[in-house]
DNA sequence: CCCCTACGTTTTGTTTTGGAACTTATGACA
DNA sequence: TGTCATAAGTTCCAAAACAAAACGTAGGGG
């Protein structure tokens, strides 16, 4: 079975993940509830590829998760901002990083 | 930068993710928490292939999310359970559920 | 004019995934 | 004895996703 056919899936689970389940989508909205929301910031922190970060942007948008704001005109910019639907999702951010914290001890030296 | 050096990144939540931030591992979870233990029932539950199964089985038990469990001599069957480190992200599959009911309505039909 | 910022897109080569067939060990049936 | 079924994987190959780095675009500043 293909990711792309789980949208539509009986699951709940699966329809969530559907849109955040994949690598990196969740550090995005890390970044996000850390209060980041340029292009920029999400690539330096995360550091994901451009590529990818553009195409996931993209996709929290259509989904409903971020927003796509205007924040200048000249010349155009723009970035991303939490809706409340993905607010609603840091709950489960918060959960993971809890259990980061107790479970996943760094091993080697930290990179990013 | 690649997905597996996330393992030892500074945030807790990408150490999380290094582990269960990939496509489908989240949903071997979901089936651990619906009492689903075995290799078969997580291929036909999950739709994912067995290829991919394996490996992610096998990285779950590396991690010491899941146990590798011999529950049958000849012939020689194994299944999986949950630690109690595996136990303990069981909240957030929960919300991930809760938002997929509210925020992610099933479009065509269902498939699995 | 030329370089800087910032949000992307394109290109090229590598890695991961999907799908299906195959393996291994055993029990059940006839 | 031979054939079928079960269950946990493994192997193969083509297709899709990804990483890295260069390029594009639309101003602003010196």
């Amino acid at each position: 079975m293909k990711w792309s056919e789980l949208s539509d899936n009986w699951c709940p689970v699966a329809r969530t993940l559907s849109v955040v389940g994949d690598r990196w989508t969740l550090l995005i909205l890390r970044d996000c509830y850390l209060g980041k929301s340029k292009f920029e910031e999400f690539a330096e922190s995360s550091g994901m590829t451009r590529h990818i970060l553009a195409e996931r942007l993209k996709r929290l948008v259509e989904e409903g998760v971020l927003e796509r704001r205007l924040y200048s005109d000249a010349p155009k910019r723009y970035d991303y901002v939490l809706t409340e639907k993905g607010e609603e999702l840091r709950p489960a951010l918060r959960i993971m990083k809890d259990w980061g914290k107790k479970h996943m001890p760094v091993r080697r030296e930290a990179k990013a």
